[in-house]
DNA sequence: TCGCTAATCAGTCAAAATCATTCAAACAAT
DNA sequence: ATTGTTTGAATGATTTTGACTGATTAGCGA
């Protein structure tokens, strides 16, 4: 049998009942226990189940669809910086917002050093993670965009207008200095916008990719944000702390 | 049987009685005591539950956060097959209502036979399944409940009454004929109790264990509602039909 | 209330099971 | 042939397990 073959069928065991032990995938797919255990390591690796003494059990969706998401993007290590300095701008108590993006997805895991946090969000998934780690959680409502499991609309919106955050932190796809702060979808630009209304002080995510990019529809100009990024050229530095805060890892 | 397994049936167990003895536990898991010991050792730790001499008694939502995080293997098939029935019950073009809770996040994945539904919810698992089926889907905004990641409080409430619903379909813990649907956790109930009020018609899933018993606090009489079970005895079929409408698988 | 008994408890220990790692053999592809 | 990959066996380390110990507890009858 194929390695391939034997890591599916693993997963369909899984997929069946919620934990396989080692004993039965030897058996079932008559190999060595040493190659089940690499199978078992490589599929852990992968995120595709959780080991445990004696075998595996099964993931939950969500939870393998947040490190999937977490894992898949690019820039990993430049995001995880850029969302250690955002949460590092957070004091204790305080009311904020974090954008439905990936990015700030990176930035729920370090939230648990802080205390008595509340955490508005229109992210499903960041919701279902802050949840997790027992952070006090509210979420948007309204309809949701099945692509990135975003809380979008005009219900979100008036929503949001409801709150007042002490910081509120967004993603950006573009950040222009004619043009300003960009993002690819007309709804979630419109939470954006409701939630920066919002702030006392607003920061936002961007890796150096996006500097002197445009992308579709307008959040805001630069000057009424902090931009947190990473890998600036000294140029192209100079050029936007000009016109704006900008703070670099 | 391995030793998470072995946990996981602790808990189980926890959740449809309110104790287990040792002695049970060495039984169903066929292990010594020492080893069934520490288990709930490790357990009270996290948590999970309360050690008390000869055994372990529940902690309060144990059952619900159980079910939510999808951990419990309870009722598997029964819950499966009256989710299916409720299904049924759904027209194409329908405004419907799912309660967070694990028989109604079974019905999920059989909402697809549907056409242009759309689907108000507040369970953020729920919600996460729908999008991913491409199901127009809109969540409820408020608290989110860490342990059962349900959508709760005041907010949540004020947001259902904005909505109005073809058909609303519950959890509940208890069904009596007295003491009418009852569920354990008050913040829950007041958004199950909102949604009702919001319905042409409503559907209470519940299998036949939770007839006869009474949970913390109720959400309404019996009479306004369709229940849809399983495995009743003729006895208590015929008793409470008297009182409501019952459906059985 | 008091003591008595039987059951249950926490802690220790050695045996058994499982684990990570290494290594050589088998195999495939150039 | 040679290189790289996969496999299964072997090793010692780690974890889990069940039995055993004396201490603690609940229940009961006086």
């Amino acid at each position: 049998m194929l390695a391939e073959q034997r890591q599916q069928q693993i997963l369909d065991m899984l997929a069946s009942r919620q934990v396989v032990k080692l004993k039965d995938i030897c058996q079932q797919t008559n190999c060595s226990a040493s190659s089940a255990r690499r199978d078992l390591q490589l599929l852990e690796d992968q995120g595709a189940l959780v080991r445990i003494h004696g075998g595996a059990k099964a993931k939950h969706d969500l939870q393998r669809e947040l490190d999937m998401t977490g894992k898949s993007t690019q820039n990993v290590s430049a995001k995880d910086k850029i969302a250690q300095l955002a949460v590092a701008k957070i004091a204790d108590q305080e009311v904020i917002f974090l954008d439905a993006g990936t990015t700030t997805l990176a930035m729920v895991r370090y939230l648990q050093q802080k205390q008595h946090l509340t955490v508005v969000t229109n992210g499903v998934l960041h919701a279902s993670q802050l949840a997790d780690q027992g952070i006090r959680t509210i979420l948007v409502g309204g309809m949701l965009k099945n692509t990135t499991k975003a809380i979008v609309g005009t219900k979100a919106v008036r929503d949001l207008q409801h709150y007042r955050f002490n910081k509120v932190f967004l993603g950006a796809n573009g950040v222009h200095d004619e043009y300003g702060l960009t993002t690819p979808d007309p709804e979630e630009a419109a939470v954006k916008q409701a939630a920066f209304a919002q702030a006392e002080e607003t920061f936002v995510l961007a890796d150096g990719s996006k500097f002197e990019a445009v992308s579709f529809v307008k959040i805001s100009d630069l000057e009424q944000a902090t931009i947190i990024t990473t890998d600036l050229s000294r140029a192209v530095f100079d050029k936007y702390s000009r016109q704006t805060n900008i703070l670099e890892v």
